[in-house]
DNA sequence: CTGTTAGCGCTTTCAC
DNA sequence: GTGAAAGCGCTAACAG
């Protein structure tokens, strides 16, 4: 067991007390000078670390900020960590990581643990469990993607209705009017909403919402590969799909192409790796997960620096990026819509 | 501020002294029943929750282990992490991850860091720093992906340059003699390693191995780009392309399609997400990340539980997954490898 | 089976 | 500018 070298260890080197050590190590500026180089001086030669423990449990905080999402492996949350990783670094804060997996009791779980160890603050993708009781804790906490329930809190999400509503518009206008929808569970709230956008959409263009063209149980790819297998079986197959997820959307785009049906139009919310070199390319809702990390990490950090002002809405806006596959026209093909698109 | 409730405060509730009101926290068989549901009724009633931070100073250790990985954005650490964090939370531990970005004296402060938190262990994928110092450490560290340099400590690598043998003898089995190898920088030991596969498969060809069809300077998908389109405008183009690392395939993929040169044969090092609704589909070298997390979790924990036998060096083997552009013969075609490729 | 004492390593009083 | 004492909340050691 190698000896640690403690700040008593340190002070009695430098020929001082700890306390006059601990200001050193913190950049305290009444040390005078000569003190200070001989503290500087002993922590190199012993090779003195800081036992964060030990100053976090005195503190009261650990210097370290939570993170809860649905899935490390998912590479839009996984995009959104690293930016908060990032971000973190720069201020010196750990970043602790965790997935709820989509199980309620689980979520809760995390959330208490990382309570436990007393972290500086959470950003939180909620999933179903009820968090309210956050709103009592003097943590700060920031909800990303989806909101909370049942308080108001920091919130960074993106505009799912409205840019729900942009594609399906943008599909109306390439003169479709069978348009499937291709979502996970609409329990959860982006799926809601984007859904909510699908529906505002038909309804201004007057297009009626038709049950057998919406698919709001994709979980993964793999559901969203069979439920878009069955609209082609369909006595009348849409004529376009519009995949409300990054995720669902590879689903779709493998059974289009296993089908050999890339006649048929497609929007996919969220971009994805080779969406731009699938032929045709595929028309996407551009977001950037980057973004909602870092503006999620500003805001609890500006949190951390004492704002006590109301919580913040943030809606990033998306983009329609079309590359092709979101502008094939009904009974059209891919060479129309590589065409069409450019 | 919320006053917190301590060990002391349930310990009062409960008529009983701390020491004992932590032995029922602990599960500590050696309490009676009765003084065990007492103290347990108070836990419940107070709401007591443990102070992880406390008790890891106390313990000295704290439940908690440090990942460090390139980038958490790229899908193939995402996955190992996600592995490894479900594995932790099976065991009750907490992950931080931290990314080194490539950055030496970034990697070595992480780490450092890691070890001020006092972290029951590491899973590292190390990077250009010598790490040997962690030789004299208790923290158990495993490697992943890659070895330490200048120590041995257990490691978890795939069947690099065993698999880049294979994908290249794969492609001169199909007749290309003209097989470019793109890859990131020789100094990671991945890349060296699958560059030696290349190697070795031409020479026991008797191919000779060619500079202008060697590409290592690949950081990523948009430098990969590039010198695929530099390799396209040779006066004798490569007719085949072995691509070490799924980043840089997407680069590859994405420049053959761009110049409509899906006649050139391509196998790449890990799979990717659309690989196989491409068309042609992509030959890849399947490598499980999943896996890769696993084994370096059961590995750690291992340690954790206090094996101290000798470093092991676990090598998880790589599959050939034929669907294509790997079957591709010199001068055919994208239809001509589809047909093979069944 | 239970309790007392001590102390993990640091930083916060508060005094000098 | 400096330092002594106290204690963050818990558990290991050692009694009883």
């Amino acid at each position: 067991m190698k000896k640690l070298v403690r700040l008593s260890d340190v002070a009695a080197a430098a020929n001082t007390s700890a306390k006059t050590a601990s200001r050193v190590i913190n950049g305290d500026p009444r040390v005078s000078a000569e003190t200070r180089l001989r503290v500087q001086e002993a922590v190199v030669r012993l090779g003195y670390r800081v036992d964060l423990l030990a100053r976090s449990l005195r503190r009261g905080v650990d210097d370290t900020i939570g993170v809860v999402v649905e899935s490390i492996a998912d590479p839009f949350f996984a995009a959104v960590i690293s930016e908060i990783e990032l971000a973190a670094l720069r201020r010196g804060l750990n970043v602790i990581v965790t997935s709820n997996r989509r199980l309620p009791n689980r979520e809760v779980a995390i959330v208490d643990g990382l309570r436990q160890r007393r972290v500086a603050g959470m950003i939180i993708t909620p999933h179903a469990s009820d968090l309210s009781y956050l709103a009592s804790t003097e943590t700060p906490v920031v909800f990303v993607d989806r909101h909370p329930r049942n308080f108001a809190a920091d919130v960074v999400t993106f505009d799912d209705r409205g840019g729900a509503r942009t594609a399906v518009r943008h599909l109306l206008r390439y003169g479709h009017r069978r348009i499937a929808f291709v979502s996970d569970d609409l329990e959860i709230e982006t799926s809601r909403n984007r859904h909510a956008g699908y529906v505002d959409a038909l309804q201004e263009a007057g297009v009626p919402v038709v049950a057998e063209l919406v698919a709001t149980d994709c979980a993964d790819a793999a559901v969203a590969r069979r439920r878009t297998c069955d609209f082609l079986d369909l006595d009348e197959p849409p004529t376009a799909v519009f995949s409300a997820r990054s995720e669902t959307s590879l689903g779709v785009v493998k059974m289009l192409h296993d089908r050999k049906r890339t006649d048929i139009a497609m929007v996919s919310f969220g971009d994805f790796a080779l969406a731009d070199v699938l032929s045709p390319a595929i028309t996407v809702l551009e977001q950037s997960p980057e973004l909602l990390g870092r503006l999620a990490a500003e805001r609890l950090f500006a949190r951390l620096d004492g704002d006590r002002s109301d919580p913040v809405n943030t809606v990033i806006p998306v983009r329609l990026v079309p590359r092709g596959s979101g502008e094939i026209i009904p009974g059209g093909d891919a060479e129309t819509a590589a065409v069409a698109g450019s």
